[in-house]
DNA sequence: AAATCTATATTTAGAGC
DNA sequence: GGCTCTAAATATAGATT
């Protein structure tokens, strides 16, 4: 064995100035981070969520929402609200309302359809991230996807575990989901 | 001593059912975590973030942003791009290019100014919470706002911290600062 | 540019008050 | 409702590969 020095993690205050490259990973950890918890709290608690990380570098947009960062978005600046009725985003208010146990199945099985959906997304993404080998930190696209492939797996397997520990299945009917997350950049983002 | 039983972190998939109390401390705590991370990623990396969480009841709206939530927003949706020239934020943006210290120094200063303006508009809020002492839950708004205050005000320690660390003061001109964070409901928001 | 490692810092679930 | 406490889980900075 050689001598390995670990310096274990630093009070954030003491961190030390950083090159370059140091900035980049630790950037890069501690999006992931963000989005874990992001997706935890989610999770766990049936909020809705949304955020949005502008690479240092103004390059690049990661965001990660639940619904659709659009949706959220539009919500937030109070326009667009959902129809009284029949919408995909109503039915979830209104199953999370009724109960935790049928809002955790329709959650489960809203996120068996989205997870595949990216899942799909995700690898075609990885094509063009293999042919553009260089700069991913340019194009962050293609590596958030497969990030949130990552944490919407976990999710999934969160939730399973919640509705297999807590009850039966109530009812098998999934709705249509929508999507989940989505990294994009402003088409006149710093043209 | 009495027999304290601890129950320790539980792993985040083996997390209970929650009844309705610990589940809105959990989105507490959660929440607050995440407010801390993104303001730490902030600062750390000198990165632009929006985030929004909507509470379980879909009565509240937090968010966090640097800068401000809005511009970010907006930016996100690509419109209201920042002018050219001579505003604030651009001036952020070309600060940070220019180097390190310059910028820390800049926002040091930026921060400043808004810790005092944010540190007043917690106290009146402070205020209005004691006389609607009833369900904080249902208006968080005065609560983010002390939230925000106390990150603010590590922010500043660290970046204090960091500047004292890597150079001495390079220039006094603090530049006129833009909100930042700023929790809100949008009027017609679950009217 | 990532993945892995690991010593530490930090977070946090639940209990008690 | 919100505080403090604490055991245990996680996150993560820097090094190494």
């Amino acid at each position: 064995m050689t001598t390995r020095i670990n310096k274990g993690r630093q009070r954030v205050d003491m961190v030390k100035t950083k090159n370059a490259r140091n900035l980049q990973v630790t950037f890069s950890k501690r999006r992931a981070g963000l989005l874990k918890n992001d997706s935890e709290l989610c999770t766990l608690c049936g909020t809705e969520i949304v955020i949005v990380v502008f690479s240092p570098s103004d390059k690049g947009v990661f965001s990660f929402g639940h619904p659709s960062v659009n949706l959220l978005v539009e919500r937030f600046l109070g326009r667009n609200l959902p129809q009284p009725n029949n919408d995909v985003h109503n039915q979830q208010i209104v199953a999370r309302r009724e109960g935790s146990i049928r809002e955790l199945n329709n959650k489960l099985m809203n996120l068996e359809g989205v997870f595949q959906m990216e899942k799909n997304r995700g690898e075609s993404l990885r094509e063009i991230r293999k042919r553009a080998n260089g700069l991913w930190w340019e194009s962050p696209m293609e590596e958030l996807n497969l990030f949130q492939l990552q944490h919407l797996k976990k999710r999934l397997e969160i939730l399973k575990q919640k509705v297999e520990k807590e009850a039966p299945m109530v009812n098998n009917n999934a709705f249509p989901f929508q999507t989940i997350g989505g990294a994009w950049i402003p088409s006149n983002f710093a043209s």
